[in-house]
RNA sequence: GGGGAGUUGGCUCAGGCGGUUAGAGCGCGUGCCUCACAUGCACGAGGUCUGGGGUUCGAGUCCCUAACUCCCCACCA
């Protein structure tokens, strides 16, 4: 045996040495092994150069609780871990430290900021997986992966060339959004929508050779100089008269003509909108359909251009306020109107996001979604719970042409080529010397590619696509994807759809989606609050086994849970519960030897807890196979604390005095504890682990191990109705006796004096209805 | 403008298929260091299950409706 237990739940004085043990010997570790079971996952990447918040500490406790359970289940289970580089973000950070060192990515150049990126991925780059660890994250570091390292990189090009080869890649010049801060277009989704207040102006533009005016609302001043058109509703008789004919732009004195278009609504404003095709979605669509001018006025630094005449060099709201004080002195401007509308904002740096004309990459997306779509119509995916399949269904179908350019410098590479001489283009997996067309010197494409094009090949890049791996062949397509409902579009939509066209399979069976960890005021975490739990923080002073149960009881997959300190105190409670329990069976077994069959208890109590046992593995079974350890957590902390602690321990005080019942009553402490500690194990793996070591019977080295022994088996035990109803009658009447001396307080010894004393329960069973009154 | 989630004791949440006195944890009050555990034990107070209507012998539990809260999606100037 080992030394004694300590009187306390320590945490601190076990959690590091048994990551280590676990970890070097190869439990984590995962064999490819043809024909037999598989259960594998991939890491959401963290991004490389984070740190780990609390909703990662949720995800990855999710992720082990179904890892472990899966092991200890014999089923060859991998789990990969590994990070992402995160382009945009990484982007974000770097960018910080140089304007704190004063300079910027612009003065230094490409060349050096590249330097300076893997500089700060070299050096904080494993900090996030020593914060996993510290989480009990069973991941096989072996075959740990980064998006940007050769292989995932190669996977990338991979991919780019065939959807280009394809046609499924196309480069094109639209409407994008683009974000001024960060200096890069942005997709649709990276896009968050903004009630603000905001005004409407009311301007009226000159008629041409008239002394009549048309009347048009907008609330972006600053592009008048933009504009190139009026447009009014066909069905507006108002304005019948004016179409056809021109207008006069104020200040600029462009000559606009009036046109009628279905974007319209007469109910709106005046019913005249102005356009500005350079720097609207909808004015874009109408320019293009009435051939209008497009006259770009805001750069992508969000300052006014050349063709914004005298205002050039202006920032954009320098510039509105200028062309408002203009317009008002010219007597143009009819009135202004508080108004409130939804602005985009960068997903990243909340920049006011500027919908400008500019030359992009874009992945069709029709072809691609079809059969993603189509996946999961059929079950084939399915999602844990499940109304996010509408969701994602939902979004599918009406999804548009992913934008992958970014005008950043992390990141991959877009690889293609342009001719210095000829001008032609070519996309190919290895740079070209020369041009294939005419010879001359070729020149790579500056941008690099959404951050989440690369994670959305994680699923197989990880396993060796584009190599057929022994690990891609065994261990694809993965069981199961746990997520938060965040990324469900970004990263879970683009993950099937990549899969599906390159492996011509689901990258997994089930989407596991957890809802976002909120303050005890329920708000999000956030720095600017400064209301952020620092799990670390959390596993120093409570342990990681009670932030991973608190991070999972009573909380349902996909609603968002509130994480507070007498949370994770009531679950660092419940480990040092399971610690005295522990204490208290060694204490009584002290030279016990196993027997050589399981126990087949003869007493009322040993049947009883037996068979409450049986019905707890069940039910913890069953939630575990649905995905909601929640619920499973919740059966067994109820089974430990309220039935073995209770109820089971304070019996088998009698019973140990009893020399003719000792013997059992060992037997099912025994089994009890150990069972208990075997189905807890996957949620709080460190105390299960230390309590197991000290356990009669456990064989010495990593095969005895708790991680790698079984998982309680159903119908191990039988189920037996009589024992229990026999049991839970002399509990009631404990709690009768209890309830008639409130005031006398009945110990705990002789709690189970008690118990005893009411041995005959027909007796109670009279005796009740006159006690309960 | 479309979706989705929620509204149960002071707080956080459970309550398949409708069925006898609606559960738990925390907090609160009272009494206890009882030979596993005061990170504990015992006992107790506290709920018109958001409002309205309906189905039913019977509804937190099913249907309709209203209000409020939260979230997502959406190119209306």
């Amino acid at each position: 045996m080992k030394e004694p237990l300590a009187k306390a739940y320590e945490p601190k004085s076990f959690e590091e040495k048994w990551y280590a043990y676990w970890n070097d010997n190869g439990l984590f570790g995962a064999k490819v092994s043809p024909g037999q079971p598989k259960f594998s996952l991939v890491i959401p990447p963290p991004n490389v150069t984070g740190s780990l918040h609390i909703g990662h500490a949720l995800d990855e406790t999710i992720q082990d609780i179904l890892v472990r359970y899966a092991r200890m289940q014999g089923l060859k289970t991998l789990w990969v871990p590994g990070a992402d580089h995160a382009s945009i973000a990484t982007h974000a950070k770097i960018e910080e430290m140089l304007a704190n060192e004063g300079t910027s990515r612009w003065e230094l150049g490409r060349e050096k900021f590249m330097e300076r990126a893997w500089e700060w991925k070299d050096k904080y780059g494993h900090i996030i997986n020593d914060q996993i660890k510290a989480l009990g994250a069973s991941c096989d570091w072996t075959r740990e992966r980064f998006t940007m390292d050769e292989g995932c990189s190669k996977a990338v090009t991979e991919v780019f060339v065939r959807l280009f080869e394809k046609g499924l890649i196309y480069k094109g010049n639209y409407m994008v959004n683009f974000c001024p801060g960060c200096h890069t277009v942005i997709s649709d989704i990276e896009v968050e929508h903004e009630e603000e207040q905001g005004s409407l102006w009311y301007v009226r533009y000159p008629l041409e050779d008239s002394d009549q005016y048309i009347e048009v609302a907008t609330t972006r001043p600053e592009t008048i100089v933009g504009d190139s058109g009026v447009a009014v509703s066909p069905k507006d008789h108002r304005y019948k008269g004016m179409t056809g004919k021109y207008a006069i732009l104020p200040i600029v004195g462009r000559r606009l003509p009036i046109i009628q278009d279905d974007h319209v609504d007469p109910a709106f404003g005046t019913g005249a909108v102005k356009v500005t095709p350079a720097h609207d979605p909808d004015d874009f669509e109408m320019g293009r359909a009435h051939n209008l001018e497009f006259v770009s006025v805001i750069d992508t630094h969000g300052k006014m251009t050349a063709a914004a005449g005298k205002y050039q060099g202006m920032d954009r709201y320098e510039c509105r306020k200028a062309i408002l004080k203009d317009l008002e002195e010219q007597g143009y401007l009819v009135k202004t109107e508080a108004y409130k509308h939804a602005v985009g904002h960068c997903h990243r740096c909340d920049s006011t996001v500027e919908p400008l004309i500019s030359e992009q990459w874009y992945v069709k997306m029709k072809p691609l979604a079809e059969p993603a779509l189509r996946v999961v119509r059929e079950g084939e995916v399915t999602f844990v719970p499940e109304r996010f399949t509408k969701v994602y269904l939902n979004w599918m179908e009406n999804v548009h042409d992913w934008c992958i350019s970014r005008q950043l410098w992390w990141g991959h590479r877009i690889p293609a080529y342009y001719c210095q001489e000829c001008g032609q283009m070519t996309v190919s997996r290895e740079a070209p010397a020369k041009c294939p067309h005419c010879g001359g010197q070729v020149k790579q494409d500056e941008d690099v590619l959404d951050t989440w094009f690369s994670s959305g090949l994680w699923p197989f890049s990880t396993l060796g696509w584009p190599k057929t791996t022994p690990d891609l062949n065994y261990f694809f397509p993965t069981d199961v994807l746990v997520t938060g409902y965040d990324i469900i579009f970004f990263w879970v939509a683009r993950m099937i759809f990549l899969s599906l066209e390159f492996t011509g399979r689901s990258p997994f069976h089930h989407v596991v989606i957890h809802g976002m960890v909120r303050d005890a005021l329920g708000r999000k975490m956030s720095k600017s609050l400064g209301n952020g739990i620092d799990p670390l923080d959390v596993v120093a002073e409570y342990g990681a086994d009670a932030l991973r149960l608190s991070l999972t009881t009573g909380t349902a997959m996909g609603n968002d849970m509130r994480l507070y300190d007498e949370k994770v105190e009531g679950a660092r409670n419940f480990c040092n519960k399971l610690w005295n329990a522990t204490r208290y069976m060694l204490l009584n077994l002290e030279g016990w030897e196993i027997p050589a069959k399981p126990v087949e208890p003869r007493s009322a109590s040993g049947r009883w807890i037996l068979s409450r046992l049986e019905r707890t593995v069940e039910a913890v079974r069953e939630a575990l196979d649905r995905f909601e350890p929640g619920d499973a957590i919740g059966f067994i902390t109820d089974f430990i604390w309220n039935e073995f602690c209770d109820w089971y321990i304070e019996i088998s005080k009698l019973d140990l005095a009893e020399s003719d019942l000792a013997d059992e009553a060992k037997a099912v402490l025994w089994t009890v504890l150990r069972e208990s500690l075997a189905m807890l194990h996957p949620f709080a793996p460190f105390v299960t682990e230390e309590l197991w070591e000290h356990l009669p019977g456990r064989p010495d080295g990593p095969k005895g191990s708790l991680i790698v022994t079984q998982y309680p088996q159903a119908h191990a035990h039988k189920i037996d109705q009589e024992a229990e109803d026999e049991i839970e009658a002399l509990i009631e009447a404990t709690k009768a006796i209890r309830n008639m001396r409130a005031e006398v307080n009945i110990p705990t010894g002789k709690k189970a004096r008690a118990i005893i004393a009411a041995d005959d329960p027909s007796r109670w069973e009279r005796r009740l209805p006159y006690i309960q009154r």
